[in-house]
RNA sequence: GCUGAAGUGGUGGAAUUGGUAGACACGCUGGACUUAAAAUCCAGUGGGCAGUAAUGCUCGUGCGGGUUCAAUUCCCGCCUUCAGUACCA
């Protein structure tokens, strides 16, 4: 009976879904397992090979859970707001939601060819209202919130007011907006309706706030930094403008602390954990104050080096900095002006990557330096930006590298404050066996001792004080896009006010067009019915907003991580319609225990969750502070693009240029030459020409005149087999522009009877992408070779966490394991399915160390995520036996239970051949057995000075010396050492001789 | 610039408490089967040199040093590629 992939998948991917093999209970005495994926956004493009790479590792890993014991919940659903379906809709009319289901549709029928082990029945959706319902919910628990930083968590809003209510806030100790003035419980009183609910915005987790955005009014949205190039939108070259938005921000910078010393609690990866580290940028310092001469205003500066406080020469503003336009001088205004509108047309991350440029403009304008009082001047340079910090530094050129640059640039002195170091040419910014100097009372001490006593002088004189700054700044939570979840808010004389719990979700309108407005609202300004009736408590056409009862809703929608900042809940208990998940549930499972996606989630999603999932902990929603204790990156597939290469004429210059030089263009054909035939340009261009005159396209005389040049151009693999030979009729017909090209192919006309022309594409390797035509699909591949040995040449291809290139080619390897695998249990007559059920005999000893040595290394790897080594072990396994003949189904049955997290199809196909009526995936695992493994004899490699000359079998019972005496006796040593006797003899007894000579 | 990851045959990769470099697979070459092809099976396959051959020698894990009886593995210094990215003051 032949291995017949199609039949056997379909067979078993029915029976799982029809028996509900993989349903997780809530309930159980089994130790839980939590196995988690990123869940995907369902594009227009649907899946292409390297999509699955960490959704098969995740499930070879559920699978063994399960086969461990384990109660295992690895569900899966879709991030299904986003970008990519609002364009689309906006370019076709089709609302995002009929185009997001469609793709979804196509996502899950391609998920359930390749044979996951996913609970279906716990699918989430972030735009299905039953779950946005749930993210509304939370954000409101964020609005009804404030950070207290005496107790170190977020406690409800009400906790503040009745501080406020009877002490002010003098003595709140909390994260909240800068700059808030004091009051006490007297004018708190005294206070407007609006007036406190303005001032306790200030303390919310979630607030309004003035943001600066990168507005573009011709598209009527705001871009990120990345979308602008030269200044102007990347789409459509439009200019773009700093602006001033009101905007919803969540203020994660009061979680910076905890979320750095979360990471040391959980297992993630290194370099992940090193990035959220950076983008948290956690530094210690002081706050200084400088005045500004002959006026009222103080610039605050954070420093990190307060001890080099006496080496300041100047100051640095950032252009956009609040004060410039006040303290700039008349003389220096033309400059100064000139110098904001230039800077205000780079976006923030070209003046960020540019470090080359020095450039700035003095103010006119000077601080006065709080001890020596000596006047600094004040400059503005767009190295410095607004938004970090304060927008403005003390510099120290002599201990700074940018500011020394910025000071030799300009001329500007460089006091030097260090004991005995030259700063002739560059700066010195070791801190370590440093000696301030030219400091007074700071002279003499070492860096620490400096900075400690720095922060002391300022805090007695008033002048600054010590602090903690966080690079993390608060997250905008507002977009200006139709495709995202509704905030639960409207306003009431201007003031944003929660629509109660008990009346959500609130339900994405419907809108005409998915464009901002014309008067630049977002699409929800479109909406007809967008007003809150407070009185029925529904929502209501905008026509009878009259700001008494009803009122105007809010138009922005959240962004894209807001719904996966929390879905690992939700999977808990993902039907519950009273709560986003029941205690029990929660208790249950508590936290992911493996989580599989990319890095490139790093200081996105993989921090708003972790801040999410900390707010929930401090108000007692969630029972654990961070969401997933263990997690891994799988690395990128890549494609393996293809090209052709066409020549491409040039008449060259320099020549007498005659009419008849243009003929030579449009006689001659476009061609399209193999790669197999030039490995260099000449060669190609030879190549060409060999052919043109030929053909009499070109004439010696005219040869001389053109200029020959190599364009490859991508070409779609599927047109392409695995010896890259290039399916030419299927190419003319997928490009119908080069239907009458001229292939120039090589010439196979070993047998004579028959000459073979074959076209040889080039290869290259790049991200896999529709644009690129490289893209693999894994429905073909299931389809040709089915999901079994899908999933194991993912596996196979290299280490999980690696990028690595997808070969199609490969998958032959695998292909013909499942094969030989297939075989070994069908050893009857005719290729019937046989198993000898005999007890082993004498003479398995060999069979038997195949498998335990298989049995030993799987679940290594597999506890150690090492995915290909295993595979590699398979076919060791597989390969063995079959030299063996085994059949015995003492081996061949546990052997099954190894490889069906890999491959579940054929292995469920074998067990049920094997007798057994319920699914393999649940079959306790083979266990280890020492026994089976012990050597009595080891073959000993023996070098000479550490190069390997030959082997030698010793039994591993003989002592060193034994072994010694053995090895020095050996005729091949003697030959080696020809007559010298050895300077040393090195023995490791049961791993190696080293003879040294 | 900074941070992180990685450099091993024609290709993907294997081997690190230092101990036989190249497992396993692709590709390629030769052979068997076939009218032929596919499929399948068998053998060979890092480079160089010597030998009819068995085999032996030699070089070899990005480069240059070092430690060691022994280095892909540890240390120092460089180079290259990829990814991320913050002039964070």
């Amino acid at each position: 009976m032949q291995y017949n992939h199609q039949e056997i998948e379909k067979k078993w991917q029915k029976f799982w879904a029809e028996n509900q093999t993989f349903k997780a209970s809530n309930f159980s005495h089994l130790p839980k397992y939590y196995v988690l994926d990123m869940f995907p956004y369902p594009s227009g493009a649907g899946l292409h090979v390297g999509h699955p790479l960490g959704y098969i590792a995740s499930d070879i890993y559920a699978r063994f859970k399960r086969h461990k014991g384990f109660n295992v919940l690895h569900p899966q659903g879709y991030d299904s707001f986003g970008l990519p379906a609002e364009q689309y809709a906006i370019q076709t009319g089709q609302h995002p939601a009929k185009t997001t289901e469609e793709n979804i549709k196509t996502y899950r029928r391609q998920l359930d060819k390749i044979g996951f082990s996913f609970d279906w029945d716990r699918e989430v959706r972030t735009s299905n209202p039953e779950y946005y319902k749930w993210t509304q919910w939370i954000f409101i628990q964020l609005f009804n919130s404030w950070y207290n930083k005496n107790t170190e968590k977020a406690e409800d809003i009400s906790t503040l007011i009745s501080i406020f209510e009877n002490e002010g806030n003098i003595n709140v100790n909390a994260v909240c907006d800068t700059e808030i003035p004091e009051f006490s419980s007297e004018d708190w009183k005294y206070f407007s309706k609006k007036q406190q609910q303005e001032m306790l915005l200030k303390y919310r987790l979630s607030y309004l706030s003035d943001t600066e955005v990168n507005w573009c009014p011709a598209l009527g949205t705001v871009l990120a930094n990345d979308e602008i190039v030269n200044g102007v939108s990347e789409r459509g070259g439009h200019p773009v403008i700093r602006k001033k938005m009101t905007q919803w921000s969540m203020r994660i910078s009061a979680y910076a602390q905890r979320l750095l010393d979360g990471l040391s609690t959980i297992d993630w990866p290194q370099p992940l954990k090193d990035s959220q580290t950076n983008w948290i940028g956690r530094s210690q310092g002081a706050m200084v104050e400088f005045k500004i001469q002959n006026t009222e205003f103080k610039i605050s500066v954070f420093t990190t080096r307060p001890d080099t406080i006496f080496g300041v020469s100047f100051m640095t503003l950032a252009p956009e900095h609040e004060l410039v336009s006040q303290i700039t001088t008349p003389e220096q205004k033309a400059a100064v002006e000139a110098y904001i509108e230039s800077t205000a047309k780079r976006s923030e991350r070209e003046r960020m990557a540019d470090i080359k440029t020095i450039s700035g403009v003095f103010t006119g304008a000077f601080a006065e330096h709080p001890f020596t009082k000596k006047p600094i001047p004040i400059w503005i340079g767009d190295y410095v930006l607004a938004g970090y910090g304060t927008g403005a530094v003390m510099a120290v050129p002599c201990g700074d590298q940018r500011d020394y640059d910025f000071a030799k640039h300009f001329g500007i002195d460089i006091p030097n404050i260090f004991e005995n170091v030259d700063i002739s040419e560059a700066a010195h910014a070791d801190k370590e066996g440093t000696v301030i100097a030219n400091s007074d009372f700071l002279s003499g001490l070492s860096y620490k001792k400096a900075l400690q006593k720095a922060i002391e002088a300022l805090e007695e004189n008033g002048f600054g004080y010590g602090k903690i700054n966080y690079r993390l700044r608060d997250a905008v939570f507002s977009r200006q896009r139709y495709w995202g979840e509704p905030f639960p808010v409207y306003y009431k004389d201007g003031m944003p006010q929660m629509i109660d719990e008990k009346h959500l979700p609130i339900v994405l309108p419907e809108v005409e067009k998915y464009l901002p407005t014309e008067d630049g609202k977002p699409p929800l300004g479109n909406a007809e019915v967008w007003a809150w009736d407070s009185k029925n408590c529904s929502v209501v056409t905008n026509q009878l907003i009259d700001n008494e009862t009803i009122f105007p809703l809010e138009l922005n929608t959240m962004p894209g991580w807001a719904g996966s900042s929390w879905y690992f809940n939700r999977y808990m208990d993902s039907k519950n319609a009273d709560e986003f998940a029941s205690k029990e549930a929660l208790n249950y499972w508590k936290e992911v225990d493996l989580y599989i996606g990319g890095s490139e989630h790093a200081t996105g999603h993989l921090l708003y969750a972790r801040f999410w999932q900390k707010f929930l902990f401090d108000k007692g929603f969630v029972p654990v502070d961070e969401f997933a204790k263990k997690l891994i990156n799988q690395g990128m597939i890549l494609g393996e693009s293809a090209f052709v290469f066409k020549a491409t004429y040039f008449v060259k210059n320099g020549c007498d240029i005659d009419k008849s030089n243009d003929d030579i263009l449009i006689k001659i054909p476009v061609v399209l030459v193999s790669k197999s035939l030039f490995n260099s340009d000449d060669d190609f261009e030879r190549v060409v020409k060999n052919y043109l005159l030929k053909n009499n396209f070109l004439n010696q005389n005219n040869e001389n005149l053109l200029m020959i040049v190599r364009t490859p151009l991508h070409t779609d693999v599927s047109l392409v087999n695995s010896s890259n030979e290039l399916d030419i009729e299927g190419f003319k017909k997928w490009r119908a522009e080069y239907k009458d090209a001229e292939f120039i192919c090589e010439e196979n006309d070993r047998d004579s009877s028959r000459a073979v022309r074959t076209y040889k594409v080039g290869r290259e390797v790049e991200k896999m992408s529709k644009s690129k035509y490289n893209v693999v699909n894994p429905d073909e591949i299931c389809e040709e070779y089915g999901a079994d040995a899908l999933r194991l040449f993912e596996m196979f291809l290299g280490p999980l966490e690696q990028t690595k290139p997808w070969k199609t080619s490969g998958i032959s390897g695998v292909y013909s394991f499942l094969k030989k695998l297939w075989k070994l249990y069908h050893s009857g007559e005719n290729g019937t399915f046989y198993v000898d059920n005999s007890p082993p005999l004498e003479g398995l000893g060999e069979a038997f160390k195949t498998l335990h040595k298989t049995i030993k290394k799987v679940t290594e790897d597999i506890e150690n995520f090492s995915f290909n080594t295993s595979v590699a072990s398979f076919m060791i396994a597989v390969n063995e036996l079959t030299a063996l003949q085994c059949n015995k189904r003492a081996i061949l049955e546990p052997l099954l239970i190894l490889i069906s997290p890999y491959a579940p199809h054929i292995s469920e196909e074998l067990w049920h051949k094997l007798g057994h009526d319920t699914s393999i995936s649940t079959a306790e695992f083979p266990v280890f057995e020492e026994k089976y493994l012990v050597e009595s004899t080891k073959n000993y490699p023996v070098s000479f000075n550490g190069k390997m000359r030959f082997t030698l079998e010793l039994s591993l019972d003989l002592s060193v010396s034994e072994i010694e005496k053995a090895v020095l006796n050996h005729e091949k040593t003697i030959a080696q050492l020809q007559g010298k006797s050895p300077k040393k003899v090195i023995i490791v007894p049961g791993k190696i001789v080293n003879i040294v000579e």
